[in-house]
DNA sequence: CAGTAAAAGTTGACCGGTCGTATAGTGGCC
DNA sequence: GGCCACTATACGACCGGTCAACTTTTACTG
C-alpha cells in the first residue's frame, strides 16, 4: 500500500528529471527504472506503456506547481498584480541562482515532442495548461476590478497572452543559457500589468 | 557541382520536414535517407553525424525565412507598425489554412529537445533566434522613431518578448490543436505596438 | 491456529527492430 | 592506373515492450 505508491513515485521522479534534461524520446525506460533503483519490469507494472508513463509524470510535475501557484495568488496580503509580479520574479530569481543554469519546462518540451505524435499526450498537456491558465485569469479578473489593469482586456486572453510569452522565454533563456529573456519578461509584464 | 548541392538539398529538406514532426531524438537518420531517395550510406558523405545535420538543417531552414521575414519588415507602403502586424497576421492565416493543423516551430522543438544536451546546437539556435530578434528589434526601432511605439520602450528588448510570445504562442497551438493562442497573441500585440 | 492452495504482485531475461556510425569497397573520371 | 566522390553492408548498442517464472499475500480449510 504504501510501498507501491512509492515505487511507483520513485520512477516517476527518476523518468520526469530524465526526461526533463533529454526529452521524451531521448529518455530510454530503461534509464529510468535504473536512476530509480526498481528493476526494469516494475516500470510496465506500474505504467501501461511509455506513452502512458509521461502523461503521469506530467500530472505528477504539475498538480503540486499549480497549487502553489494558485496559492501564491490568492495570497491577499497584496494587491493582485503584485501577486502576479511576485510570483515570476520569484521564478526568475530561482532560474537565477542556478549556479550552472540548467532550464527546463517539462510541459514545453513534452508538447513540442509528442502533442502532435500522441493524441493522448497532447491532451493531458493541454489540460494542465488551461488549468494553470485558470488560475491566472482568475487573479487577472480580481486586479481588473481593482481597477489595476485595463478595463477592456479579456483576462482569460491576456493570462493566455502571458503564460505564451513565458514559455517563450523559457525557451529562449535555454537557447542562450542565460536568463536575460526573463528578465525582459518582467520588465514588459510590468508594462502589461497597468491601467 | 548541382548533383551534389542537389542531393545535399534533398536530404536537408526531406529531413527537416520529419523532424518537424518527430523532433531530433524522433528521427532516424535511415527515414531521412529514404525520405529524400538517397541511400543511407549518402548521408555521413554530407554530414558529420546526425547533430551536424541538425545544425545545417537550422541554418537551411531559417536562413530564407529570416530573409523574407526582413524583406516584409522593410517593405515602406505601410507604416513600421502595420508592417509588424502584417507579418504575424499573414503567419496566423497560413496556419488558420491548414485544414489538418500540424503545427511546428522547428527551431522551437530543436532548442527544448537538445540545446542543452548539445552545445553546437544551442549555439546555433541561439544565432538564428538572435537574428531574427534583430530584424525585428530595426522594424520597431523605427516605428519608435514614427512615435508608433512608446518612446521609453527597447526596442530589442520589446522584440525578444514578441517573439518569445509568439513561440508560446506557437507551443499552445500546439496543444491545443487550434489556432485561439494565435488570434489571441495578435490581439495583444495590437495592444503592445501603441505610443 | 497451522497448513495450504489459489491469486496477486513482481521481475529479469529476452524479443524483434532500429539506432547512429564505421568502413571496405565500387564505379567513373583524369 | 591512380584517385576520389559516393554507397552497400555490417556492427554493437540500445530501444520499447513481453512474458514465463518466481515471490508474496490472501482466503479458506480441518
Amino acid at each position: 500500500m504504501n510501498a507501491i505508491q512509492d515505487k511507483r513515485a520513485r520512477i516517476l521522479a527518476s523518468g520526469t528529471a530524465v526526461m526533463l534534461r533529454k526529452g521524451y524520446n531521448g529518455t530510454g525506460v530503461q534509464e529510468i527504472t535504473q536512476g530509480a533503483g526498481v528493476p526494469k519490469g516494475s516500470f510496465y507494472h506500474y505504467f501501461e506503456s511509455k506513452e502512458d508513463f509521461a502523461i503521469q509524470a506530467l500530472h505528477y510535475y504539475y498538480t503540486p506547481r499549480i497549487e502553489r501557484f494558485a496559492d501564491a495568488l490568492n495570497a491577499s496580503q497584496l494587491s493582485p498584480r503584485e501577486r502576479i509580479l511576485r510570483c515570476y520574479r520569484d521564478l526568475v530569481g530561482y532560474f537565477a541562482n542556478q549556479e550552472q543554469p540548467s532550464h527546463q519546462c517539462f510541459i514545453g518540451s513534452l508538447c513540442h515532442e509528442m502533442a502532435e505524435e500522441s493524441q493522448p499526450i497532447g491532451y493531458a498537456a493541454s489540460a494542465i495548461l488551461q488549468r494553470s491558465n485558470q488560475v491566472l485569469a482568475d487573479c487577472l479578473s480580481e486586479a481588473q476590478a481593482a481597477g489595476e489593469i485595463a478595463a477592456d482586456q479579456d483576462p482569460a486572453a491576456l493570462a493566455g497572452f502571458v503564460s505564451a510569452a513565458w514559455e517563450g522565454a523559457l525557451l529562449r533563456m535555454k537557447a542562450d543559457r542565460q536568463i536575460g529573456p526573463l528578465r525582459i519578461f518582467i520588465q514588459q509584464l510590468e508594462r502589461l500589468l497597468q491601467p
